[in-house]
DNA sequence: GTCACAAATGTCACATATGTCTTAAATGTA
DNA sequence: TACATTTAAGACATATGTGACATTTGTGAC
């Protein structure tokens, strides 16, 4: 288990132990008190939701220690033509793209892939988009998670999915350009 | 009776040995001495509870020390009735059932609860019942998973799923005691 | 712009927990 | 047995948590 103490991320993220100390005990950052007096730790992997959370840089020499990331972009659309069409234009981006086409691949994927993209279609036949985004957004460990709605459903939906947690919505039909741009944003 | 040293703890929580010698000699970790020069051992289990105690994060090698796994039973369905109905007459049996109505949940948990049984229904809006099956059976690290079929539909169609790795089929409509039964049987 | 105000962060001192280093003895290993 | 590795303990160095107070930052009103 490998774990830095309040001065390393202090050093990490150029602040003050003392501030460092105040998000742990204020439970903005995870950790855990050693018996003694209370010494913190931190565990890297927690840290690490701690940074992507708040959309954070990541130091270079933390990179090093959970290795090289891969980014990994998950499309749910129920047409495959839609599906091999996206694929195809975020080709470009140098991305890991793995798409789903029903309700029952989302899921697994999700869970195997932990995406840092996901391209929604919010209607799939038996299963609800706006619950997807819920899903998402309540699960913290996943909270970090870029969510991009694309619909061909009225403006209201779209604002409703933005309402409760989506990053961006995208009208059906849309361009190439327009979906690069968006998830060439995020990067 | 299995133990631990001071340095083993050391690595463990990724602290001085030195520091967790202090521990013990404070009594704030439970441990006994060798009588040569009183080295240190502690048991396992007195260390969970001190880790317990202190709000700590057990290590994962020490997970399955710390009692037997949980048995899950994934249940999908998408008559809620049904689920709750199935719930209900597997509550004997001691196990943690879990349910999913749509593709996107059923995905998702069967990812996360590593389930000992699935109970699929195979006629699903949004999923197909014969595609989570192979899914399974091709995956080996699902391999161990017990499939039990629950369907209204044909013969010819039971016999399909059994004939891609279901387990057990049984149609709708069955009783309590069926459903106890075949569950039951694969403990 | 600037003014005011609240919240967040920084500074400092002090007691103490933890780390470092060394050495001799115990334990592991063949 | 003989050798390598681990261990406990003392002495000292360093890092840590806390409280009280100073400073900076973000925000909205004017």
């Amino acid at each position: 288990m490998k774990t830095l103490t309040s001065g390393d991320i202090a050093n990490y993220l150029d602040v003050t132990q003392r501030t460092v100390i105040r998000w742990i005990n204020s439970g903005k950052l995870k950790g855990f008190k050693l018996p003694g007096r209370g010494n913190n730790r931190i565990q890297t992997t927690d840290f690490i939701d701690f940074l992507k959370q708040n959309r954070m840089p990541i130091p270079d020499q933390l990179q090093e220690e959970i290795g090289p990331v891969s980014v990994n972009v998950l499309l749910m659309d129920d047409e495959p033509a839609v599906l091999r069409a996206m694929t195809r234009a975020l080709k470009p981006l140098q991305l890991n793209i793995y798409s789903a086409s029903d309700g029952f691949h989302a899921g697994l994927l999700l869970e195997q892939l932990n995406p840092a993209v996901i391209v929604l279609d919010l209607s799939m036949p038996g299963m609800d988009g706006f619950s997807v985004i819920r899903y998402i957004r309540d699960e913290q460990k996943n909270s970090d998670i870029r969510i991009l709605v694309v619909s061909a459903l009225a403006d209201q939906q779209l604002d409703h999915a933005m309402a409760i947690g989506a990053d961006a919505v995208l009208s059906k039909p849309f361009s190439n350009a327009q979906l690069r741009k968006i998830i060439s944003e995020w990067q």
